[in-house]
DNA sequence: AATGAATGAGCCTTCATTCAT
DNA sequence: TATGAATGAAGGCTCATTCAT
């Protein structure tokens, strides 16, 4: 496969995560992607067999462009920071993908992936998205407890606790009508475990940013 | 429709369950319903006119079912146990409906509600379900607090941090292979907010019963 | 069949009128003439095995019902009248027909008749139908005449002529949004034939009635 | 759709049109079509939609083939025949198409448009059709009474009042087992009103070439 | 590489018709 | 007589997939 046919596949998978934003994962059909990206339906099949195919090509496109932002994050931002404005900008970035309702993948990747966890035994890319998001902040919270910024007795069990309430807020988001009001509350309570003062309601730790 | 037609429709729900529980929502046709019933392609037409609606009835059981598994809970229970007895029953029912791999909508309902939610305003019985919850959640801690058993600054913001990391770690399991230790770990350190000792790690307010 | 049988097989026939009046001949099924008459599908079955049936009983219930008016017309006005206003009773009843929307069988006899031409040598009553109308017509003319009223080479000629053109007209109704207007003039020329005067433009021979 | 393409859209257009003259408009489906092409389910999709798609291209393809027919009328004979004989080439047009039961599409237009007219406002081409050919008589008359042929007062009327004849014929035709014989002595009364001999029976202005 | 016509399987839905009650 | 649940055939429509060009 040559340069301009790299070039073709990259176009399809662009306009294919667009669709499945859109119509999840189930729902979409080999015509879909075909109408989407004007392209022959023989055309379509040089490069993918079936939806799985593509929408696997999609989150693996995905996952380059995270990994090339954790980069960007990490070099420029990350030593010169504040913990806690690190731990702020993480949770943004959180928020900004839950309510980013344009090009949310959340459905489709939840359909693609209880279908596949039933068939497949192999490895979870998106456990492993879960499993490294917990272990970036789990570090954060570490290096946060380092710097005196914060207190915490048990750094991992806070981090997994975040993620899975951030998870929870996800699917509801997707099929309950968050609001980002509710959101930010339930933010503000898991961070409040961070500080010394957090048993006093309304304290938070995050000087004049909060909500992100 | 008389007596036993209402016997054929609970039959036709019934089976129903099953299949949703195995394909999900989306991926269902009114063919596989009618394959799981030993009924005429028609006959099925006679009682629902759409998947949706069919599924909108399995939820319906589900939800009286519920209600009498509550009521039942309620009169015998709710009064002469302890606070922790009562969490930990609470805790103990949502994990036997996250790793009850058969008869289990998680993913249905995913699917049915996300495309709920889009074309349809009004209210959301996932919504209403997950309120409810929480607001139960939240009474036990408050009951527990009276009762000198629990010590917790906000019960509230408690129960909606541990009723969205439960949500979180429903949707892991139907999509990530959550593990049951995995669940019990995370349950513990929200238990351990509700303790005067919850800052040292490894402590627990339940005595011999976890994990449950 | 019993006194109450025929009160039943009246009352579908009734309804099953408004069915065909509306939707035309082939179009109805008998599950339109069973929701039009609040009756069992089995129960339409005692009575009609088919839509033809249905259509047959109706046509038959209509040719009574004009047969009764006919003998009205008969005895009460045929004989006291001048011919043209017997005329102009007889074009005032096509009219009516016409342009009487509710309750129009028009379009559903075509269907129904063009396919019964097609398999059955038998007698139509359509034909029979039109072919009363011309002869009636003829005598009307011929009436006329006698009394020197009407001028008229060939009365049979001319009652041909006229109950093409209204026929023609029936469909061009039912097909090509006829005006009241379209009618009148046509009517008006074909009359005109029958003065001493006809040659004449703008003459006509009915006094003050036109148009009906 | 390239060349191929429209060829295989004729050959359905061709085929389907026998099916509309053998069952009428209505009583037509899709499989019907798919049968008569020897094309698959799907492929005939490919071209139209439903069948008052494919019925619209046949009336079309009709009305092209009719206006060729016209042309050809038109330059090689309009010019150098006498009135009687381009009306005598009118009516016996007309009198083909009643007779010709192959291939008529009669019924299935009045199905058609009967349908039309109720849900659709805008133009009825059947009318069209019928003021335009009304309109071609009518001139053929006014050029015969200026080259002294006919004796008519009223063109117009007499125009309007032969093509009515004409439609009711027409549908007494597809309807009423209409004999020719009953065509043409219809044709001859309607014609003697051009001549001025007109009021005596059994006279008739066409040279020996009466019956067409 | 790319096209898009063509096929046929598969699901949807509606009804004519039967039959136990 | 009357009911209406049940069946299965029939037709509608959409797509995944193939293949000649």
């Amino acid at each position: 496969m040559g340069e301009k046919s790299e070039q073709k596949k990259k176009l399809i998978v662009n306009r294919a995560r667009a669709v499945f934003s859109e119509k999840g994962f189930k729902a979409v059909t080999m015509k879909d992607i075909v109408d989407a990206c004007e392209i022959s339906r023989g055309g379509l099949y040089l490069y993918f067999s079936n939806t799985a195919e593509i929408f696997q090509a999609v989150l693996d496109t995905e996952a380059e462009e995270e990994l090339d932002e954790e980069d960007h994050l990490d070099e420029k931002t990350l030593k010169y920071r504040s913990a806690s404005d690190l731990l702020a900008l993480f949770i943004k970035e959180q928020k900004k993908q839950l309510f980013l309702h344009k090009n949310n993948l959340g459905i489709a990747e939840y359909e693609y992936f209880s279908q596949k966890v039933k068939e497949d035994e192999t490895a979870n890319p998106l456990k492993d998205q879960f499993d490294t998001a917990a272990l970036v902040l789990e570090r954060m919270v570490e290096n946060g407890i380092r710097r005196g910024e914060f207190e915490c007795e048990d750094p991992h069990g806070f981090s997994r606790n975040l993620m899975y309430a951030i998870e929870g807020m996800k699917i509801a988001g997707l099929t309950m009508r968050l609001s980002e009001s509710d959101f930010d509350r339930e933010i503000l309570y898991a961070l409040r475990q961070l500080m010394p003062c957090r048993r006093v309601k309304g304290c938070c730790p995050f000087s004049g940013s909060f909500p992100f």
